[in-house]
RNA sequence: GCACCCGUAGCUCAGCUGGAUAGAGUGUCGGCCUCCGAAGCCGAAGGUCACAGGUUCGAAUCCUGUCGGGUGCACCA
């Protein structure tokens, strides 16, 4: 519930009362009603279209009608004024000592401002990350990471039950590649010249610890044997070893995950059968060929039956197939498995937080998961785009050579993990973001995260000076929040207040529409706000914050401050971004 | 050829899921530090929201088509 909401539900009683009294006809639909902020200040704080959209259905002309409701809006406690404006707007002034008590709301609330029961405990899975465990993360892991991990923290604060899941791919021939690479890596800790790693293996030097390691634990004992006798041992090792890896970058970039889910346990357990089993009890299995693509046929294309699935019946282009020629699962079949999994653990909305690179794959897993579960589910893909790393505006360099590449680490070690972390939200997922690796370190109003890091950074200098000024008088923020704020009153304050006012409004919308990169764009409003309105102390000397002849008008704007600091680190904790009170 | 994403100021991008005169940052130009942190602020300039239709009180937003860019397109994961 935030302070428009609410509005709302004042304004649709007020339209019930009306109807009671026969005023307006008894059965109008008032879901289409809106309480917002207006875009021009100038119009008040709050702008409901109530009379636009009621005028049709009530027979009325939409200024009339607005008419009779601003009236009765005008008596709602805290309303100073309704006018109408426009085609039939209704516009609310809201009085300074409404804005005065939500300051007071903020301050008793901390960093919970903002917390909401909108998802009322709706259990929802966000899985993210999922990079295959064959070596360590890159740059475009690193986004999906972070947007799926401040997904997952905003639909928390948003009162939604949410399980974070990493599905592990430690199934299929790319283990088996990682195996045999990392043999490789074994026998030339044991002294042998293995010279170049042949393509098709990874050549990246990550390999080569884990193999020093093998050899020290193992000794020569599979140096020369069969392949056969090898190989399900080192896989297992290799994929341990690369989850290590991926669960260090990812505890360097503070992502957490409840639940680590195995493909390779998956389909050992059957999973893959059971789900198998089931759709074809559905009759939505069948043994065909399909089409070779239009107009760019695979030079190897060749017609092959195959164990189909109908994926089309549910929206996808065509079916799907389940079973390579050899009799193996598809990927396709395990994943459908896999989120047939989560469905059953309880999963009512699902989120798969993937690179723009499965743009592909999206309409097949909804088709499968509205075919597992009959609805009962629901599955949205997040795809993130592309990450280019520059250099002060120049492309970085990346060479593939010996495997060697930018890497996630590298990039979190050069600049840190909260400017990662806030860089990757100031585009929306669905665009490419450059990620200029100078510019995000020159600590600058370059760089956004700086910005809204400073502004808490002033607020704290500015706590510390009134301790200093006034050691008398008690700043926690506890008695702040029973202050007198009768010296708030300057347009600049009462215009920070609102803002931090939007900061629930802001949770909710963010998290209905699964768009964290919402948050980033509003801190850097509120740090906005709060900038100007000190730079507005320079010239006029009443909205310094602290003066020494007016204590209680000092106390009232340090809660102001304070408030602002406290949105700002609630925010900034949604993000995973920690806020420094000294820079 | 098909599917998905995108097209907004010179550049990079927001635009609150249909609202009023479309906004930031950056760049350009001009101002503000004896004073709580100038790592900041204020102002000016900059637009046919790709184009054409449609839906309605009202469209950058929704629908259709066209043009332009990106991505992905049989047993890989």
């Amino acid at each position: 519930m935030n302070l428009f909401s609410e509005f709302k539900t004042h304004i649709v009683s007020v339209i019930a009362g009306l109807q009671a009294d026969g005023q307006l006809p008894p059965d109008l639909d008032t879901s289409r009603v809106s309480a917002e902020p207006p875009r021009d200040p100038s119009h008040g704080e709050i702008s409901t279209n109530a009379a636009m959209v009621l005028s049709k259905p009530a027979g009325m002309k939409p200024r009339d009608l607005a008419a009779i409701l601003s009236e009765k809006l005008a008596q709602i406690s805290g309303v100073e004024a309704a006018e109408i404006a426009g085609p039939g707007f209704i516009n609310l002034r809201l009085a300074e000592s409404f804005w005065h008590d939500q300051l007071r709301t903020i301050l008793k609330a901390g960093v919970d401002y903002g917390s909401s029961n909108m998802g009322q405990g709706h259990p929802v899975n966000v899985e993210y990350v999922s990079a295959n465990p064959t070596g360590p993360m890159h740059v475009g892991h690193g986004r999906g990471a972070v947007v799926g991990d401040v997904l997952a923290s905003l639909l928390a604060k948003a009162g939604y039950n949410v399980t974070r899941e990493y599905y592990v791919n430690d199934a299929g021939a790319q283990v088996d590649v990682l195996a045999r690479s990392l043999h490789l890596r074994y026998r030339e800790a044991l002294g042998e010249e293995i010279g170049t790693i042949p393509e098709g293996l990874y050549p990246g030097d990550y390999l080569i610890p884990v193999g020093q390691a093998l050899a020290k634990e193992l000794g020569a004992s599979f140096q020369t044997a069969p392949e056969s006798e090898w190989l399900p041992e080192f896989r297992t090792r290799a994929v341990a070893a690369m989850m290590d890896l991926i669960r260090d970058d990812l505890a360097a970039l503070g992502v957490k995950h409840d639940v680590f889910t195995s493909e390779d346990a998956l389909v050992k357990r059957g999973g893959v059968q059971d789900a198998f089993d089931y759709l074809v009890d559905q009759g939505l299995i069948y043994e065909g060929v399909l089409e070779p693509p239009k107009g760019k046929t695979p030079e190897d294309w060749e017609p092959r039956p195959q164990t189909l699935f109908r994926a089309s019946d549910f929206g996808d282009d065509v079916d799907r197939p389940l079973k390579k020629s050899d009799g193996s699962w598809t990927y396709f079949a395990s994943d459908i498995a896999y989120h047939f999994d989560k469905s059953r653990r309880g999963a009512k909305t699902m989120i798969d937080v993937f690179g723009a690179d499965h743009g592909g794959y999206v309409k097949r897993m909804k088709a499968a998961v509205k075919a597992m579960t009959g609805g009962a589910s629901e599955l949205e893909v997040k795809l993130c785009q592309m990450v280019n790393l520059l250099r002060d505006g120049e492309p970085f360099k990346m060479s593939k050579r010996a495997g060697t590449f930018v890497t996630l680490r590298e990039v979190i070690d050069d600049v840190g993990k909260d400017v990662v972390r806030f860089i990757m939200l100031t585009r929306k997922n669905d665009a490419h973001l450059d990620f200029d690796l100078k510019k995000v370190t020159e600590q600058s109003k370059d760089n956004p995260v700086f910005y809204v890091q400073y502004a808490h950074a002033r607020a704290f200098s500015v706590v510390r000076h009134a301790g200093e000024a006034m050691s008398h008088v008690n700043l926690t923020p506890e008695s702040l929040a029973v202050a007198d704020f009768s010296a708030l009153k300057d347009d600049a304050e009462i215009a920070l207040i609102k803002t931090l006012c939007e900061w629930p409004r802001v949770v909710e919308a963010a998290a209905e529409t699964h768009e964290p990169h919402r948050i980033a764009y509003y801190l850097n409003d509120v740090a906005s706000a709060f900038h100007s309105l000190w730079n507005k102390g320079r010239e006029a000397s009443e909205l310094r914050f602290l003066q020494v002849d007016d204590v209680a008008g000092s106390v009232a704007r340090v809660a102001l401050v304070r408030a602002m600091a406290m949105v700002i680190a609630s925010g900034l904790m949604v993000l995973g971004v920690t806020p420094v009170e000294e820079m």
